[in-house]
DNA sequence: CTGGATGTAACATACATTGTTACAGGCAAG
DNA sequence: CTTGCCTGTAACAATGTATGTTACATCCAG
């Protein structure tokens, strides 16, 4: 798979907030943002942008605007942050059709379907079982 | 990510030679197997010679050339099938280094790396779980 | 030898990811 | 109610990966 690092910059910005705001600031800008990511400030929007439309995070607009925890990073997995983030699944189907004259062509994509899902859920599971608190204490 | 198929492509293309053989026919050329998975036959080769190094399928070359199990369907997992066809990691760390002036940056890919570490190996246990022989008879 | 099939290079196409610039729109502060 | 800063997003470029396709050298059972 061509693995992207959308998860990777979501948790660091999460983080970052997190510690930003446990030294007293409550506010900060993408620009803030990125300076610690390394990235650009529109990357960090986007991805803000898929935190705040799961409600992970809450922005403000105008003079003095930035971004904020809208939960405590006790309360924020990284399974959150991964469902807000990832849009595609682990594995793909067949891009065509299967020979559906074949048996296996005609049977395989339920097959794996399951398979994929329980790999998925253990996935899912692993990563519900650290927060932003966690790693921003293994951080430090 | 982009998911790709290549696990689904090299499970079907498993499956569908171990029907084969339980049918009584010991080789199938690439051709064969892309009508099945209905793709181009070097799709299927570029599969097959993944898995080929893995010690999982035997090729022959030559006129009545093919690809043949190098073991009992039972005794392949689709974990080993993941490990042979992928090889990218599922999550990837930033692409560009992050700011090391900042304490989140200079500790977060260490902790990252754990959690994928810890994410890998579930789903990878998961894979573990289910055998070409279960694909097929699943699949019937 | 010969014919059929493999192994692989080379190339095309499509798409995802990341980065970059530009700009309209929102809002707190004065 | 204007000003200035920052968000939200479109548009585009650059790069990389996945998949498909053609072509051809190589191999070997018969």
């Amino acid at each position: 798979m061509a693995a992207n690092s959308r998860l990777t910059i979501a948790v660091h910005a999460l983080t970052w907030i997190a510690l930003a705001q446990r030294r007293g600031q409550e506010w900060l800008t993408s620009e803030q943002v990125a300076a610690s990511v390394n990235t650009n400030a529109v990357i960090i929007r986007r991805s803000l942008g898929d935190l705040r439309r799961a409600g992970l995070v809450e922005v403000r607009h105008g003079a003095g605007a930035g971004w904020s925890m809208a939960r405590a990073p006790e309360d924020i997995t990284l399974l959150q942050v991964y469902d807000a983030v990832e849009r595609e699944p682990l594995f793909a189907m067949h891009r065509t059709e299967p020979n559906l004259e074949c048996p296996i062509g005609r049977g395989i994509r339920p097959v794996l379907g399951v398979v994929y899902e329980q790999a998925d859920q253990s996935l899912r599971r692993e990563l519900g079982r650290t927060s932003i608190a966690d790693v921003l204490r293994d951080c430090l």
